[in-house]
DNA sequence: ATACTATTGAACAAAGTGTTCTATATCGTA
DNA sequence: TACGATATAGAACACTTTGTTCAATAGTAT
């Protein structure tokens, strides 16, 4: 990729979110992230087709880092202990704050993040738990199942961050594990 | 109250309501609410500030009148059976779909709906469970307790819509409760 | 050095916002 | 019914925003 692209593009990111950490996504305007990212227009509409695009770009691209870190690991399904755990370790990694994340999910933007947030979670969960038989054991849909568990984290993650992260990630995963363990308790 | 402002009012609920059944509430403008409603432009702005307080002003009366209900019953707050419970009773409110509310929370409208919905349900839940001692026996902060409850009840209800209500609300009545009895059984 | 391509900045039409104004219609009440 | 009060219509207004176009300029890769 051309070095100038590169840098248009990294400047306009840069802006967005600077502006997102203290504006609410529908309140600001092409124009500003433009003035922000010291950026000719024509240059920012031969980047995102609109300001959606470049925000929907701008989720992937947070969430291909942050799920994916997660998706690699050797995760062992424990529900009992929290050490372990896939959600600790997302935890871990929202509370480093890289790309100001934290403060796009605090804001009033957070439906638009949390939208990416959830789906991509979810697809986590299934692929951590759906296969080895823990979700098949409850006495629920599956697919409901799954939904709850990532809602659950999710708003774990936002009740979170409300709170100005006062308790820590390990605080905060055992609260979590313990609202979802039960249900997933063998039945017999 | 004015007949001609009572009429005024109507037709502009009856407009946005109609155009926030098909059309992402920030893809609907003045100017059509306008056209639908049947009314001049002036006469809006004398009702309503701006777009935005006509949606505070929606979403106030819809929950007001769908919580208000439910807030008078007798329910005795059991976990246990679903018969009596009140989220079965907001569950059947719900399916009347009166004022089309439905259309309003499962369209893409739904995360500022869903803030209305969550904070009022917050509400009802502290007020259905808090004094009665059973929030405390969980091993959980309250707050998290009570935030992961009308968090999940709200998750549900967006999950049933999200399935065009195949299920009955007897059904989805049981899995919520399935998902929040084992929290919160005595522990000793 | 050259051919290619990205950026700039200005200008543009289109659409939307919220305000102000006057004329008109409708209201509640005496 | 007639009155004063008030809500509405509708047009005009200045302003912001959006997304496009174009010719001139600057940077890149080889």
């Amino acid at each position: 990729m051309d070095r100038r692209q590169r840098k248009t593009r990294d400047a306009i990111f840069k802006a967005f979110i600077k502006l997102l950490s203290h504006k609410n996504y529908h309140q600001i305007s092409v124009q500003e992230i433009i003035d922000v990212a010291d950026v000719g227009r024509a240059t920012f509409y031969a980047h995102f087709e609109t300001k959606d695009y470049l925000l929907k770009e701008l989720c992937e691209e947070l969430f291909d880092h942050i799920i994916g870190t997660a998706r690699g690991g050797e995760y062992h399904c424990t529900f009992g202990s929290a050490e372990d755990s896939v959600f600790l370790h997302l935890l871990r990694h929202l509370q480093e704050n890289d790309h100001n994340i934290l403060g796009l999910l605090s804001s009033e933007n957070n439906e638009i993040f949390i939208r990416y947030f959830k789906s991509n979670l979810k697809k986590l969960v299934m692929s951590q738990y759906a296969e080895n038989g823990k979700l098949k054991d409850a006495a629920l849909p599956e697919e409901y199942l799954i939904n709850h568990i990532s809602s659950s984290f999710v708003e774990t993650v936002s009740w979170w961050l409300s709170h100005k992260r006062r308790e820590t990630p390990e605080a905060v995963t055992t609260y979590f594990l313990a609202t979802i363990e039960p249900i997933l308790q063998e039945r017999g």
